[in-house]
DNA sequence: GTGAAAGCGCTAACAT
DNA sequence: ATGTTAGCGCTTTCAC
């Protein structure tokens, strides 16, 4: 049988509530007693009820997580972060996927709600307006990872896209390419143009170059969106540069000119967005913009622990740096 | 505020018990009772609250999935289909990553058995007698993926694997390749001879050729390992082939007979397994052992609630199909 | 077929 | 500083 805290309180000689005060530290207790409590606890192995505790307490330990996607290695390394950040403030992780679709969201959330979790990571590769009201509504703090955050006035974590696209969109600039084809996300649902696609028109605009329509391709976040979108351009046009926003994706494009017979970076040179574990996998290696993922992770959910704590958070808006890796897939 | 089982019953003018009789079907209600409840229910939006019900029954909608590394796409892959079938049964996943730390293994197995959880699903890339102890002592009824996992006796879920690596060494074998690195996990903690390693000595053995000790090595699964490994190899010997024994490694592989300026497969045929989505990312694209991953995932958690339920399972070890996925990383 | 009441293990007033 | 007691929202005997 597993021991409740009747049999604590009984074995030690005390009432329920000085072992309540004991494990919870909420109320001063005698040391000599507090000694004879702890010892009980250890000789039985007493484990309190997470579940009673909720009951009463109207909270819990878990802390939702909603995520867009398990089987992306962005995806994938946040979690680690979040998990391993979680755990070492006591809380667990009730994980949801909700495949980028606004109805499964809306189902978690109130699931969610439901199971009485202390707070919501929420994950979205574009957030909406609609998103965060819902979860406005539903009474759970969040903390938001997505692209678009900034736009919105929520707790957030991140990096700043904005200087990171510029800088990059610079670098290509700088050495000597000028026909930079960008792709970037589909773009329903957000409000206005992209941090990403703004960095990458003020670094034009520094070079007097012109936004050509041809040279702004969208699709989703996938390696084989990007192959075939750069194997409709190689028909019709050859970009000297192609800034892609996700390390998929400009792998899909580095294979579609690859396979096409041209070389990177001689013929074309590529640059991706994120840097996960198979940024430096391909040959040639892909530079790429790196984000401190397992990072955000981690300081999101610091940050919900502060706000379920009630501290005052300086900023709701937090920005990690980034750091533009150069490999082998741009011209030297 | 929240609605609650007392409003229901007396906005239905009827007792709780008889509410919980109808949003359980747990006794006869008569129809017209059923109906006003029902009407009640829809009205309000009434949502059990589950904390409550399992503090009572002792069981949660609560399914505990321990993994080892949440940043790697065959988990990732893997937990797409634990967690897409456990809702349709209604069961949320609570996510413990382990590192492959069998302290935190432990600690996770006695935090999910206080949380309640219902039941286990354990991946581990090599599982011990240790684990399975620890497990059937908190009888918490578990489902366990591992590579080994078919040398215990518990519920578990893969591919033959002995088969597979039989028909893979093979493949290589009848395209002129003898002299085949085969790279192996650590083998700390298992007890015998992987299948894999089966599979690669039975093929050899059909070909007459004798398992050279330096043609197989061990080391972690990811590409730098196989890398390293691969670049110790090539400063003494050539081998003709490798198979290495999941994706990452054998792009680690890949690369280093790249950098040393070799080619794949001309001078050296390589062959990883698991074909997770870098597999086809790679130039060359690698050949791999198709593992259906997603399906692994699904059909565990539906054994996990068939024993749950307390269904018989006529085979503890459920074996998938696999499939040998020629690319162009083998020569023809 | 339905209701009253006990109790799951805990926290948090309220007493003392 | 410590104990008593009333719930948290639900399921489940046990009566009727």
């Amino acid at each position: 049988m597993t021991v409740t805290i009747k049999d604590v309180a009984r074995e030690a000689g005390v009432s329920i509530s000085t072992v309540s005060r004991v494990i919870n530290n909420s109320k001063p207790v005698s040391n000599e007693i507090r000694q004879k409590v702890l010892e009980v606890i250890k000789r039985t192995g007493y484990v309190p009820n997470p579940v009673a505790r909720s009951l009463v307490t109207k909270k819990s330990q878990t802390i939702g997580v909603i995520v867009p996607d398990m089987s992306n290695l962005f995806i994938g390394e946040l979690i680690n972060g979040i998990e391993e950040v979680g755990r070492i403030y006591n809380y667990d992780i009730l994980l949801c996927n909700s495949y980028g679709t606004e109805e499964e969201e809306f189902r978690y959330i109130n699931l969610l709600k439901s199971k009485q979790v202390a707070g919501l990571v929420f994950v979205s590769w574009n957030m909406t307006e609609k998103q965060v009201k819902a979860i406005e509504e539903s009474n759970i703090k969040a903390v938001y990872i997505s692209k678009n955050a900034k736009d919105f006035d929520v707790y957030s974590v991140g990096i700043n896209h904005f200087d990171a696209s510029y800088e990059t969109t610079k670098h290509l600039l700088e050495k000597g390419l000028r026909k930079i084809l960008f792709i970037r996300s589909s773009i329903e649902n957000t409000i206005a143009d992209s941090e990403r696609f703004k960095g990458y028109k003020k670094a034009l605009k520094e070079y007097d170059i012109e936004v050509d329509k041809d040279y702004v391709k969208q699709g989703d976040m996938t390696s084989s969106c990007g192959y075939e979108i750069m194997k409709k351009v190689l028909e019709n046009y050859t970009p000297e540069a192609v800034f892609a926003t996700n390390d998929e994706l400009a792998i899909g494009v580095m294979n579609a000119i690859l396979d096409k017979g041209l070389d990177v970076p001689k013929d074309i040179s590529v640059v991706g967005y994120d840097d996960t574990r198979i940024a430096s996998l391909t040959r040639p290696k892909l530079t790429t913009v790196r984000q401190p993922i397992y990072d955000i992770g981690a300081v999101c959910i610091r940050m919900l622990v502060k706000v379920l704590a009630g501290e005052e958070i300086s900023d709701k808006r937090v920005e990690l740096p980034y750091k533009l890796v150069l490999r082998d897939s741009v011209i030297d």
